[in-house]
DNA sequence: ATAATGTCTTTTATCGTGAAAAAACATTTT
DNA sequence: AAAATGTTTTTTCACGATAAAAGACATTAT
């Protein structure tokens, strides 16, 4: 196996999705926008929609014969690049215990249990190592640093440094940016999600990464912008294992947001200033507690 | 060619010059732990070492038999890591100009050029990646950002915020904290080098990094003291180029960091921000004014 | 003439492979 | 018994090869 064709099986599960909008398809380079692949793509895509009967394909026309059953899609699993896959799997063993500071970690191993080449593991671990949980021993192992309570602390230090001053950089933008008309459209996403929290609180987090990352923009700074892939990241996993008062926390948070937002759409530095804080605070105080002190994480 | 031997050559060189000192070689992990290497690696450089006459080898007697003589060597170009040459070679090309921001970096053609295999270039744009002077397109390829005005103002600002937060958190530390010895040493060394900073000038800047290192460390965390390997990079290869006024910039620096390291040692909070920003301004100018292109890029 | 389709070429993503280097294990020496 | 040497195994590093995907060029349709 030499490459899996995950791009073309995630944009035709994509591509079927299209077909219960219209009649017929647009041409292939507009496809290939609309689904962020090439035209080679497209039309292996294509190829495959008309040889089960899903679409009529003849030059520029492409008629839609039938809507898409569930079996036409190809299982979501098999839509994941292979960074993905290794991210996972490597994330999981991190996060399950027996994943102590100071451990080595090996690359054929890890590379044997997973099922893939040595060679995307060494570049996984390359790209994972600026998230500074892992550590390259020149000519040698990588070993693990640990998720322990000293990285909570140094990444939310910089955090802070880093989101103050792309707040303050965002109050002082001119108002005709556009950055305020975002704004306007994640407050009112924001509201929405306030009003049903009870069911759809889950759906925070993803809100949340929009909202910070619109801020971070404002620095136009691509380290600050950058660096926020780093939280995002630590966010993302540690969701998944710490649910506990999942509700509370998120609508606190919606909360926060809202008046952070007030506090932004004032252009009041010293507002926006107290309201950044203050939200970056629980934000702290929330991945802190997650993690018992000076020991390493164990899932629930 | 499956691996190169360089970690095999280099300290075998760095082997040959501990024969000038003794009349006998220590142990094998011994050498090992002297050398930075394995101890697979040591019996290789012994089993040379007798082949070649240097040494009379039986067992744990290893008997200096003649000193090195310069053919004794491998050659310089030998002793580098892949990494080495593919970022050297990378760097030559980004800044002898025809690099401009926008342009795709092909991997292939990166690899013939260099000699190299593709699996190595990629591993080290993906590690490159990290300075903010390219960027992956997804499932494509890699955009040159260039080294621009923008990309300057950004480094530096970062620069200067972690700068200062380092720099207090030094002031900060205990009597009795081992950093006050290092800088002693380094504020002598500085002191030596101002004195002879008309045939020494070209030592400035492995001393800048060193001083600099060791306030970054003060700060106790991660991101921040990794931040400083974009920093040395980007310096690194600006002095290589940049060598206008290289001796009075130089001289200028040395004296900054003498007054910044007294106010260090004042230990008055108010004295170190005064001095680490009146350096960093400087710093930032010397680098800002090396960049030809005055694109309109406007700071902030 | 423009924009699509059809065809061919190039580049990227990933693997298995083999030598270099590290690490582990076994044996000998002090 | 501790520490060295001798031997074997494992892991890392780097390559070429190959299918997927992108991109370029040629041709055809509006």
């Amino acid at each position: 196996m030499s490459k899996s064709n995950n791009v073309y099986k995630d944009a035709f599960n994509r591509g079927l999705r299209l077909l219960d909008e219209t009649r017929s398809l647009p041409s292939e380079p507009e496809l290939g926008t609309l689904l962020g692949v090439s035209r080679t793509t497209v039309r292996s895509i294509l190829s495959r929609m008309e040889e089960t009967g899903l679409i009529a394909w003849n030059k520029r026309s492409k008629t839609v014969l039938r809507a898409p059953k569930p079996e036409d899609f190809f299982p979501e699993e098999e839509t994941d690049s292979l960074a993905e896959i290794i991210e996972r799997s490597f994330m999981r063993r991190l996060l399950a215990g027996g994943a102590e500071a100071g451990m080595q970690i090996n690359e054929l191993e890890l590379a044997r249990e997973i099922g893939v080449g040595t060679t995307s593991v060494r570049e996984f671990l390359i790209r994972f190592s600026r998230f500074g949980l892992i550590e390259k021993r020149r000519n040698s192992h990588w070993v693990l640093k640990g998720f322990t309570r000293a990285f909570a602390l140094e990444l939310t230090e910089i955090r802070e440094m880093f989101e103050l001053r792309s707040a303050a950089a965002f109050a002082a933008l001119p108002e005709d940016s556009a950055v305020w008309a975002d704004l306007d459209r994640l407050e009112i996403e924001h509201r929405q999600l306030a009003s049903a929290i009870a069911t759809r609180f889950n759906e925070f987090s993803e809100l949340d990464e929009r909202f910070h990352r619109l801020i971070h923009r404002a620095s136009h700074n691509r380290f600050i912008v950058d660096f926020y892939d780093v939280i995002a990241m630590i966010f993302h996993y540690h969701y998944q294992w710490n649910k506990a008062q999942e509700r509370e926390r998120n609508e606190v948070a919606v909360q926060e947001h809202l008046a952070y937002i007030a506090a932004l759409k004032s252009r009041d530095p010293a507002k926006v200033d107290a309201a950044c804080r203050k939200h970056l605070k629980s934000a702290r105080q929330t991945l802190l507690s997650s993690i018992p002190e000076g020991r390493q994480v164990q899932p629930a």
